[in-house]
DNA sequence: CGTGCCGTATCGCTGTACGATACAATCGTA
DNA sequence: TACGATTGTATCGTACAGCGATACGGCACG
């Protein structure tokens, strides 16, 4: 049995344990804990490594696993070789996706952009430093696990992110680029603060953002960013294609005014 | 601002609160059961509300929203009023389908299949009464909140859950129907115990499900079982059409060889 | 056939989380 | 603009839930 292991360039927010909060239930931080130990990890997990991974006694472990177990949130890999999420928590994916104000809103201009611009085309939504895909709308290309809902890539070097970031002030900007781990996940990505900025100004004056290999060999994306009523940058709406069907010219000619009036649709409600 | 309504039919197992467990923790299962209670909510929730429906008093679901929210699994809504389930929920579900097995097996045959059949093509896994979607490639039609991630169906009358019952044995069938909460959900869903095992024997003999408008008004769907190593179903491969489009017998012609062949290719791995 | 490491079970002590209650801020109605 | 209902927030002493060290049996590996 294989895995996928694709790695998540560390961009995950480590949850730090809050002191002394006497509201605070570290028995909830722990299970939460546990869960995440899973997001660094592209196999099932034992115990021990579970305890470990999670930073906390085996004991501890041991009771999370088997409450988180009893609930369905942790289950038994197949062939009882350690411990993987469970079920239960698509339910709550579900959730999130539907009460999300801006998925709602979002969506059906989405599917309408996907008709007509018959290329991949996601909803990303900011968190901190990165962006998570919400909902996506795959082309005929793409493997289904490139196109996960829940997969995070960083600000700093997405198409998203700068449309993100056009629509912040400077100093939000820099520290944005300053908190980030800035790594090179292609060697295309741009990690210098004054080219990320650079490009940064340049998707304030086109009213949209370009991304070229940054993320992944060969993949072009393009981006507007969606915002609240009151100016701030939520998430954003993408196109990506492929190099091997487009020139970066013609493709953000042709996509440049789709998703950009895609944006204002939801942004006007 | 709109928030979808979408009923979940009440298949949603009842996390029973186990009695004396010397090793489970109750904090996490208050904490999980406060979060599971958006799942009956079409909207953000108070923390009275939260704390009513959630059976716990109102200091507890004081400290656990506050403790959830730290951790970003639960949110202030955009417009201040209330609490929605938060991003940070993605992220586990991401883990979860990628740590999966079977949908790492069934996605590249998955793709295939859609792209054979343009029509909407599903992978749903098995969670005791229910069905849940774990992988939608949608059609041009659908809206994309038709076809989530963490949707659930019950197994009683359903493409996917007969071709599933189709696998068990005929008592392990009656069991299911036994337990199942048997709603109408459209005048068409069969919900008499004798049709139902006349359809699962249908399914069995044919070696694919077939249902018409039992779960939504216009939609035919087209299923086939994927099992585990030693025979027990696991969750099925869907086809799902609009009947304006497809009379019921062309699209069972049509559609019956495709979900086979798909199921059999991820059956022998 | 032994030797890891797996998951499971046990058990007193301590410090965490409990829930009643009181406070503050906000909304919406008149 | 003032009111009353409902929201989220803060406090505090006590009981018991969860802590973690440790010990057990089993399965899979060499």
């Amino acid at each position: 049995m294989r895995y996928i292991q694709r790695a998540e360039y560390g961009v995950r927010p480590t949850t730090h344990i809050d002191e002394d909060d006497p509201l605070f239930v570290q028995a909830i931080a722990r299970a939460l804990q546990v869960l995440s130990v899973f997001h660094e990890s592209g196999k099932p997990l034992t115990l021990n490594e579970i305890g470990a991974a999670a930073g906390v006694g085996k004991s501890a472990a041991q009771r999370v696993v088997h409450t988180l177990r009893q609930l369905g949130y942790i289950e038994r890999d197949a062939n009882d070789r350690g411990y993987v999420p469970g079920i239960r928590i698509l339910d709550h994916a579900r959730d999130y996706l539907r009460l999300n104000p801006l998925v709602a809103r979002a969506s059906p201009v989405l599917m309408e952009l996907r008709r007509n611009a018959r290329e991949r085309v996601d909803l990303s939504l900011r968190d901190d430093l990165r962006l998570i895909y919400a909902a996506r709308l795959q082309s005929k290309r793409e493997t289904f696990f490139a196109t996960l809902i829940g997969q995070s890539v960083p600000i700093y070097c997405t198409s998203g992110g700068r449309a993100i970031m056009a629509h912040m002030g400077d100093a939000e900007v820099d520290d944005i680029i300053a908190r980030s781990d800035r790594r090179e996940i292609t060697p295309k990505t741009i990690t210098d603060p004054d080219q990320i900025r650079a490009k940064v100004r340049e998707a304030r004056e086109h009213g949209y953002a370009l991304a070229l290999e940054e993320i992944l060999q060969g993949e072009i994306a393009i981006a507007a960013a969606i915002l609240a009523a009151d100016g701030t940058p939520l998430g954003a709406i993408h196109i990506a294609g492929s190099l091997s069907e487009w020139d970066a010219d013609t493709f953000c000619r042709r996509f440049a005014p789709l998703v950009g009036e895609a944006a204002g649709a939801i942004n006007r409600f």
